[in-house]
DNA sequence: TTGTAAGCGTTATCAC
DNA sequence: GTGATAACGCTTACAA
């Protein structure tokens, strides 16, 4: 029962290199004014001693936190919600995590933090939220905090920090063009009536670009409150396309604005003999195994969500090194709405005629 | 420009309230002998102030982190390698981090750490360590760790802390008793050549349950390493698979060792005209969205995670509230390996001939 | 250039 | 029961 040797402090380093506390902090950290040989005696006693620098004392002192936080959206009152948006959520918090490193900052998920003092607790002082929605339960708990906030998702209030959104209306333009330049003329869009706030906005999209170019446009609209699974979210998919195919003059291009969209529009097309993308082209505006799955698989736009959360990062701590005035990083603009570059992933459910 | 006022301290609280600090800390959290009276009066002071202890200040006076770290498995020589788990360990972290916090910790994910001193500068009194492999690069920053840790997948070595893994070995029995129900009397096993040490396990499993039954086993080992992307790898299992099917008395049960090789079978099968399940029957080891998307689903195990997070946390902090005595949480034996159940997810890839 | 000392917010020790 | 006081390990005016 050997008691572990505790880690050295500054207090060690210290005294093995004959100087004091605030020297050998100095030295280590570059701050104030040391002479050269010291500094590189300090340091290599440090390095022999095995010495860290202990991030709480650090932070105790600094009154900061080194940490990120990483709020994922309360389980709404969708029961598929939880379901539709796991595996994304994963994706997220790793490459968070990644980012976050890249800034020195560890990440920590907040799975969903119930009152204030929960989240002030960690004193954290930089939060990347997830997907604001309209009356988010969060809401109260964040107004409450005074750490720097980036929202991943366009903020309905845009009231507590800048937003960093993918540039769907980009994906949509790259796409249309794309389905017309397959041959489309017509097209179909199957939405989730969901409060994302990325639906509607995906919807005006498309009706601009159609409405720029005469194109007819048909929208079809999905219930997922009865929805239970993503299979049934599918299948829900599929009943719509059902009925917009079914139509004398159906459209011969068919976005789903959801993961999950895409293979029951296939499926609604193949139940009615017509074939993908002979007759109908299928695309959807979420990339995603799903869509690289399918048979065929379906173009979809790439959401680049790296980009987006190194985006998110350098909103919070960008300038830190320059600036050592204010809290670190650049000010954070509560509207300002940071757009990321999409791109298109082209696969055979609209392109090979043939 | 209002300076934000500070978060109250104790103390704030103890002023207010007209007691000492002392007095706040006990009344506030238990542990010495207050008067009720004061005790209630205290509490609610500390609520008016909107007083919430710091983590940092605590953890510091206390010696430890009140956070867990998760450690990833770095990436590895194969490129594959991070694509193929990065879903899993996105997942594996959402759901780590809701276990952690039903025992008052936050979870921290560290994706790659390369010297010891940068994960001791954490601080962190548990660790969760990721997929533990042969040579794991990781292995030396690991020893020099003090934390309490528990590896979720076997751990080669056994020397750093418990194991907890899914029983792969009830499910192989469970698969293969499934696959014989259906009509399967000679089977077939495609394995990927990756050092994670499940796959030599399942293998074993394989051949004790077809030993004792007198059964029929051949083994496919796919080369994982000339595949650079997931498709590279369906399809390598495909050729695979393609092999064994061809031969005159081939397997008519088929189970692949990875989550891509399932369709690789499936798409080999069809390619030589066989039809699943009529034919020859299908199967993974490790459920996923593949198995769930693919035509026919197919049937796989289903790993459990949750249970294997909850074990791994238990483990870590389980006694604490009852032992005072140490560290926190039960003794960790080293070399305890604790296997979490698993259940079989049976769909059309083995069932309905018809 | 280096050292002294105060302080970050909390808990533990030990008097009263 | 309650309250000084000293840690915890670090940073940083301010002095020397």
């Amino acid at each position: 029962m050997n008691k572990v040797p505790a880690r050295p402090t500054v207090a060690d380093v210290a005294r093995v290199a004959g100087v004091s506390r605030t020297t050998v902090s100095h030295a280590l950290s570059g701050k104030g004014r040391v002479d050269a040989r010291t500094r590189s005696h300090v340091q290599q006693v440090a390095a022999e001693l095995g010495y860290v620098p202990s991030r709480t004392a650090r932070n105790l002192a600094l009154g900061r936190s080194d940490t990120v936080g990483l709020l994922l959206p309360q389980v709404a009152h969708l029961p598929l919600d939880e379901l539709l948006r796991s595996d994304w959520y994963g994706r997220v918090a790793v490459i968070a995590s990644q980012e976050a490193l890249r800034h020195q900052r560890a990440l920590t998920i907040l799975p969903a933090v119930h009152d204030p003092g929960e989240l002030a607790s960690f004193g954290l002082d930089a939060l990347v939220v997830l997907d604001p929605m309209a009356h988010d339960p969060r809401w109260p708990v964040l107004r409450a905090s005074s750490a720097r906030m980036v929202l991943l998702g366009r903020d309905p209030a845009g009231i507590l920090g800048p937003s960093v959104i993918p540039d769907l209306d980009q994906g949509i333009t790259i796409l249309m063009d794309h389905l017309a330049a397959c041959g489309a003329r017509t097209y179909g869009v199957i939405a989730p009536d969901i409060p994302w706030a990325s639906t509607p906005a995906s919807i005006e999209s498309t009706e601009q670009w159609c409405a720029q170019r005469g194109a007819e446009l048909r929208i079809g609209h999905v219930r997922l409150a009865d929805c239970r699974t993503r299979e049934e979210a599918a299948a829900a998919a599929q009943d719509v396309a059902m009925t917009m195919l079914r139509a004398p003059d159906r459209p011969d291009a068919l976005i789903g604005l959801l993961e999950d969209f895409g293979r029951g529009v296939i499926a609604a097309a193949r139940s009615l003999g017509l074939s993908v993308p002979g007759d109908v082209l299928v695309a959807q505006d979420v990339d995603g195994i799903h869509a690289q799955l399918s048979d065929p698989p379906i173009t979809a736009i790439e959401l680049n969500l790296p980009a987006q959360l190194a985006a998110a990062m350098d909103l919070l701590f960008a300038q830190e090194r320059t600036v050592q005035a204010t809290s670190g990083g650049r000010e954070l603009v509560a509207d300002e709405v940071i757009t990321v570059p999409v791109s298109l992933a082209v696969r055979a459910s609209t392109v090979g005629k043939a």
